[in-house]
DNA sequence: GCGATCAGTT
DNA sequence: CACAACTGATCGC
């Protein structure tokens, strides 16, 4: 089989196949209605979404796979025409929704997408005994992993700990309207948690409703404000003005679930505040003596940094423990972390690389090191994509000089993997 | 009108 | 530089 016949969650020309592991938007960038490049596989779940986002999306090229099955799809070599089979199986990743795992004549690589695996839940149980028993005796020779929190800094609660978190804070707050942030898709489960523990309609917004009722809620969910206190928000409306504005009609508090906890920093040459992730994984642990943890409910820390509002760590990506018991499961022989290669402190093998093949880890430590050399070698390396988008030339990106240009493309870059592509080309 | 790109938001 | 996920403006066609 040759390179490059087959992509994950990256829609650029060259491949046969093309798998989507889910509809977030930092994984169909690429992806449009008219997409006519090859075959596309997904879930089920996923295909009943996909007219709400794509809507003249030419639905024969559109390949559904049922969970926990093997699937065999004939590639032809391009330059050959002898045929190769591809096996692949989708595994239920507790996101939304799922890892593909393939097995060829490259052998055998595993593609989480974005996942959450908390070790006791009963969701990951079953997806272990899939994994385990689709893989048999075979090693994974490639794990492509999500390492969005790939840092010994993040480490919050399963998800039940944290839906129990926000329902405590409603609950605690029984005169006060509610305001959580989501996006256009995920965390279903935790809106689902606090209508049932506090017998509650949850309102969303129109176009949210469809899409609950496309994923088979129905009768939780509400457009209509008068039916409860609780709304469900996109994230972009929430900010702390919005909430100073609505403080003005009705007394309300905001909630938002993330994985990376928010902090109040003041602005420098201004009385306000101003508010956003805390993102110095550098300095270790998260602390809580900065004043902006306030609460503690179930053990761990809630964050209420603003009069208004709370930040709760719902994720639904794994923690850092959680990955690490996932490479120990997987035991592959190399990985590759499929968010922000520019960045080593979320790169799964300056943590892990002991887990996997044997000369990866100081390989990958002169780059983390940041010795000039390693740093240059990845941008080149990053940067090799990219060297025909460069937009120096426009009169509006004077800031996009240098550095920038290359930090700029790996960020457009950060998804996605051609499978059995060259490894270092993204 | 469309997709691609860019700027900006929480 | 350093989040993920998103919206809206602008550009070129």
């Amino acid at each position: 089989m040759e390179k490059g016949l087959v992509s994950v969650d990256r829609w650029t020309e060259g491949s046969q196949v093309y798998f989507l592991t889910h509809l977030h938007a930092d994984h169909t960038q690429g992806l449009t209605s008219r997409w006519a490049r090859g075959p596309l596989f997904c879930s089920r779940l996923t295909s009943e979404l996909f007219p709400s986002k794509f809507s003249d999306f030419d639905f024969s090229l559109l390949r559904v796979m049922d969970i926990g099955v093997w699937h065999s799809i004939s590639l032809v070599s391009p330059s050959s025409g002898s045929q190769a089979v591809l096996q692949v199986m989708a595994i239920d990743a507790h996101h939304c929704p799922v890892m593909f795992l393939f097995r060829g004549d490259f052998g055998c690589i595993l593609y989480t997408g974005d996942f959450r695996w908390e070790a006791e839940s009963k969701q990951t149980k079953i997806g272990r005994t899939m994994l385990l028993n689709a893989l048999e005796d075979d090693n994974v020779d490639i794990l492509y992993l999500d390492n969005t929190y790939c840092n010994p800094s993040f480490d919050f609660p399963p998800r039940e700990v944290a839906a129990k978190q926000v329902v405590d804070i409603i609950a605690s707050h029984p005169d006060h309207d509610i305001i959580i942030g989501i996006d256009t898709l995920g965390k279903e489960d935790l809106l689902l948690h606090i209508s049932q523990a506090l017998k509650i309609k949850i309102w969303v917004w129109p176009e949210r409703l469809e899409t609950m009722h496309l994923l088979g809620f129905h009768d939780i969910f509400t457009t209509k404000t008068s039916l409860t206190r609780v709304r469900a928000v996109p994230r972009y409306s929430f900010s702390i003005e919005t909430l100073e504005g609505l403080n003005t009609m009705r007394p309300t508090i905001g909630i938002m679930p993330s994985g990376l906890p928010w902090v109040v920093k003041p602005t420098k040459g201004d009385d306000n505040l101003f508010y956003s992730f805390s993102t110095h994984l550098k300095k270790g642990k998260l602390s809580e003596k900065d004043g902006t943890w306030t609460d503690k409910l179930n053990g761990s820390v809630v964050g209420r940094f603003h009069q208004y509002i709370y930040s709760v760590p719902y994720s639904d990506h794994s923690c850092f423990a959680e990955i690490k018991e996932f490479i120990e499961l997987v035991q592959p022989t190399s990985m590759k972390g499929i968010v922000s290669a520019s960045s080593c402190y979320t790169d799964p093998l300056y943590y892990f690389g002991k887990l996997c093949g044997a000369n990866q880890l100081s390989k990958r430590f002169c780059y983390k090191l940041g010795s000039k050399d390693g740093d240059e070698r990845a941008v080149a390396v990053q940067t090799k994509y990219y060297s025909g988008h460069s937009s120096s030339t426009k009169a509006t990106s004077k800031r996009r000089r240098g550095r920038m240009n290359w930090v700029m493309a790996v960020r457009r870059a950060h998804r996605g993997a051609k499978i059995e592509e060259n490894d270092s080309s993204d």
